[in-house]
DNA sequence: CCATTATATTGATATAGATCAATGTTTTTA
DNA sequence: TAAAAACATTGATCTATATCAATATAATGG
């Protein structure tokens, strides 16, 4: 089975809300807020008190643990998803990542006692929770996957596979992410970023112009990215 | 924030099920089978159907996804845990891991459809399901940290905790796993497996006898777990 | 109980990729 | 628009850990 790219997720978390009933969904929107973030600004931070669940609108975020110093990017998010659904377990009423704005974005916060009340009260919502927290677990398997068990290489193809698929969705796409965030997303230096882009370059994989990149020969880095 | 201890979760999944009115554990149990595994053999093959999720009753499991030859270990698992979740995912009919017994081990095989029914039926037994997965989710966020941010040192100290806390849960006890299975839970070659157990010997942090283990400076490896 | 196979151990070597250091380029801000 | 700060690039070095190779020990089966 090839390795599925795997920085984010569909983005159709918002279907679960179909499931709710009429009254279910005027009850939800008296329940949320709507929040604009600038770029860089904290969503969500690992630790505090997780009062809500965060549904992007707009933007690009990303979800990352942090300890100390250190972090890891567990995924990026698109309009249309989900945040912290993790914290709906019982006793755990704290995030258990951090979300943090690439670019100015906007998102609901939706009270979180009210989300678990839905979900007793409607076993389709819940169902369709359980089939996002499903796929947000394979989502991460083979993220981690990828980054314990490529090299350099490969992890740089799956990222860019990602971001074109997944996120930007076309082969041509203005990156408004500097090198040093490629790097922590692919799991390497800055430094490293640079040599290897370069290389895919000097290989006719991409053609960079400083911030722009296109994919020119997707199957080739599909295979680095399978095998590398 | 420490690092968790991360190579399993709690050992309390059956609790969902007591959220069941009697006549839905009743059904549910006309929908399972009872299996027992011996050492090495299969329970779950990933990309194979999911008609079932399984509910480990004896023995000990490891959870792992697989490319080609390349394997990832996501966790263990004790009895009282259910594996299988992430397929209850709408569209998602195949395993997204396997599953192997590392002794002789008794799993309950619960009919898939009917685990949906329920769900949708009893909203209290589905915010049980969603606290497992949340947890799932933390456990494997904390181990994904763990083996791409530490250190091979690092990395053996938490899984030597994790297997102690709990799995064993004991300062002492007889490992029936080899050292290429402890290499694969650790992330590294069985060669600096070897090498960092007979450190951890010489610095008194651990004492070794063939396959028992005793942790002998718990409050030093957990430094090490944190730091290295 | 011996032969075979699996597992464990030890040492030597190779290497991917981090880190360090220096310089060039772009973006921000005052 | 000039100065400062952030970001990008390139080359040189260093190191953690894999890999390879050889041997020792333990487990298993006929």
């Amino acid at each position: 089975m090839a390795v599925r790219t795997s920085c984010t997720v569909s983005d159709d978390h918002y279907k679960c809300f179909e499931a709710l009933t009429e009254e279910q969904t005027a009850l939800l929107e008296k329940k949320q807020v709507t929040v604009e973030y600038n770029k860089g600004e904290i969503i969500a931070k690992h630790g505090s008190f997780a009062s809500h669940v965060i549904f992007v609108c707009e933007g690009l975020v990303k979800v990352y643990i942090e300890h100390g110093k250190e972090i890891l990017i567990l995924k990026i998010i698109s309009p249309g998803n989900l945040i912290g659904l993790s914290s709906l377990t019982e006793g755990e009423d704290t995030f258990q990542y951090s979300a943090a704005a690439y670019q100015r974005s906007i998102a609901k916060l939706i009270d979180i006692t009210t989300f678990k009340h839905l979900i007793r009260e409607n076993g389709l919502f819940a169902s369709r929770v359980i089939s996002i927290l499903g796929e947000n677990s394979n989502q991460i398997n083979n993220r981690f996957f990828c980054l314990t068990h490529r090299q350099s290489y490969g992890r740089l193809a799956n990222l860019l596979l990602c971001l074109s698929e997944r996120v930007f969705k076309s082969d041509k796409f203005e990156l408004d992410l500097t090198r040093k965030e490629l790097a922590e997303l692919a799991g390497m230096s800055t430094e490293n970023v640079i040599r290897i882009l370069k290389k895919f370059q000097e290989d006719d994989l991409i053609i960079l112009k400083g911030k722009n990149i296109e994919l020119h020969n997707i199957d080739a880095i599909q295979r680095i990215c399978d095998l590398g």
